[in-house]
RNA sequence: GGCGGCAUAGCCAAGUGGUAAGGCGAGGGUCUGCAAAACCCUUAUCCCCCGGUUCGAAUCCGGGUGCCGCCUCCA
């Protein structure tokens, strides 16, 4: 596999540093709000990085934090009237169970960093030790100009980015660049107790420690959006080899932004597009098929344009799917690579032909994670089995074959709800579609359309199909 | 101003030297009582602009233009 680093700025071979097994860390959220859509691309990012490494055979540790302690989650609970634990275990929790809507699983670990305080301090010691870092007042800074290669990964000149930053009141830094690893506590603010004094960890420094406890120096995949380059894995960079003394991370994985159509979000004005919002109103698997379709690095337009168009990519899946489910009634489930029969009839030749897809589907995704390619070979394998479908060819057996292959590729990509069985018709429901087939035979039309257009009412489309009907579920 | 990225059909979007994937939408056809689903056909002489390298560039180089992110604890 060949994957872009953005600390080299190049394409590198993937191998993992402990044999087959793959160690991740994606950045997650700072839970002082309901989180929003641009959140869910990172996450979707890994888990589906996750999936694609364990298609290969690899086992995957995929540590994704939830940062609980920040400026923002105690102004928030001071505004609120509540502790700042009370709603980062709020918006905690929201976090996890919009993201578990999604249908991808949970990372192995999701630390908290209120829950690795003692990591913390103890990384902060380190650094002090090692003059990386000193104490100010009630408050303890990394010392930037004691890591001569500061810069390196957000590509800044040090000298440059002197002239924008500042030293704000209060604060007593050597360097303006110099940023906080302990913050002294002010009256009424969490605060644990250190070395030096009771206070609070600084933002950075908390990725560092957990991701250093649960997978150890030289990891393989540091992942997160764009706009965390800087600082904030910049400063991971320094604190990080500045404490052990060797490289943090193999590769830096950094997804684009979202591009929002129609409305800017603006977390001032506070209308932002949260991830919940959007799957109240759509599904899981259209979102995740939006994400999909572009490169995961590459900026993307977003919005409700783009979400109905994944609704149809998905519907068309499904659509598949079901039909090949039905052709494969009663056939016990097959391996997509069971021996090929005669390759002379038609199911073998179409069996050959979706066997190479799912090799150039594979291929995509090695380079790169090209899911948007990796997408376009299931599409593709979707249009040839309907082709098949629709001119008679598949017996059941190649139909239970068929769908195995497709199950495999969908699954990769975290769309294994395309291929879900539609849950169970309700009787009632079947009862007016007989009744409408019934209708039809006697050609009483209109009372047909009545039903159909009831059916809808309730979610239901009915299709004719040679020989009868069928009922899928819209919703 | 500095750093990084992006710019491909009506829309979304792959493609980084060999002659434009895929999806959505649109138009035509098949099937159907009508639909829906599905299938077939059509929909970029051309990849932001100007130069250059090359037998050959959307793809490489130089220069522009536009948009986005970061440089102020935003994925």
């Amino acid at each position: 596999m060949r994957l872009y680093d953005s600390l080299s700025q190049e394409k590198k071979d993937f191998v993992p540093r402990d044999g087959d097994r793959v160690t991740m860390y994606f950045c997650g959220p700072t839970v002082y709000n309901y989180v929003h859509v641009g959140n869910a691309r990172p996450y979707v990012v890994s888990m589906v990085a996750k999936r694609y490494f364990e298609s290969l055979g690899y086992s995957v540790t995929l540590v994704e934090n939830i940062t609980d302690i920040d400026d923002r989650i105690i102004t928030k609970g001071i505004k609120e009237g509540r502790p700042a634990a009370d709603v980062a275990a709020e918006f905690a929790q929201a976090y996890r169970d919009d993201t578990d809507r999604l249908g991808l699983g949970r990372p192995d670990v999701e630390p908290l960093a209120t829950e690795h305080v003692q990591e913390i301090i103890d990384l902060i010691a380190t650094l002090v030790e090692r003059g990386h870092a000193y104490q100010a007042g009630p408050d303890v800074y990394f010392d930037v100009r004691s890591s001569p290669d500061y810069g390196k990964l957000s590509k800044q000149q040090v000298a440059e980015m002197r002239h924008g930053a500042r030293i704000s009141v209060g604060e007593d830094k050597k360097d303006p660049l110099d940023f906080a690893l302990w913050k002294g506590a002010k009256p009424g603010e969490p605060a644990w107790d250190s070395p030096w004094g009771s206070g609070r960890p600084g933002w950075h420094i908390e990725c560092s420690a957990m991701s250093l406890k649960y997978l150890g120096a030289g990891f393989d995949i540091h992942g997160g959006g764009r706009d965390l380059i800087f600082p904030h894995h910049e400063n991971e960079i320094a604190q990080s080899e500045g404490a052990v003394g060797a490289p943090y991370v193999r590769f830096w994985m950094h997804n684009g932004m979202l591009n929002l159509s129609e409305q800017k979000m603006s977390k001032s004005v506070g209308n932002i597009l949260t991830l919940r919002a959007t799957l109240d109103k759509h599904r899981p698997e259209a979102l995740i098929a939006v994400f999909l379709a572009s490169h995961y690095r590459s900026p993307m337009e977003f919005g409700e344009d783009v979400l109905e168009e994944a609704e149809q990519q998905v519907d068309r899946l499904k659509n598949v799917f079901g039909e090949l489910a039905d052709r494969a009634a009663g056939c016990a489930p097959a391996a997509p690579d069971a021996a090929p029969g005669d390759s002379e009839t038609p199911d073998a030749a179409l069996l050959d032909r979706l066997g190479a897809r799912r090799h150039a589907f594979m291929d995509a995704l090695a380079d790169d994670l090209n899911t948007a390619a990796a997408l376009a070979e299931i599409f593709g394998a979707a249009r040839e089995v309907n082709a098949a479908l629709a001119a008679g060819d598949l017996d059941a057996g190649t139909a239970a074959r068929v769908r195995a292959g497709m199950l495999e590729m969908v699954h990769v990509l975290g769309l294994d709800a395309v291929a879900g069985g539609d849950a169970a018709i309700p009787e009632d429901v079947v009862c007016m579609a007989e009744e409408r087939q019934e209708c039809r035979v006697a050609r009483d039309f209109a009372r047909a359309d009545e039903l159909r257009a009831a059916l809808a009412e309730r979610g239901y489309e009915v299709r004719d199909v040679p020989g009868g009907f069928k009922v899928v579920c819209t919703r």
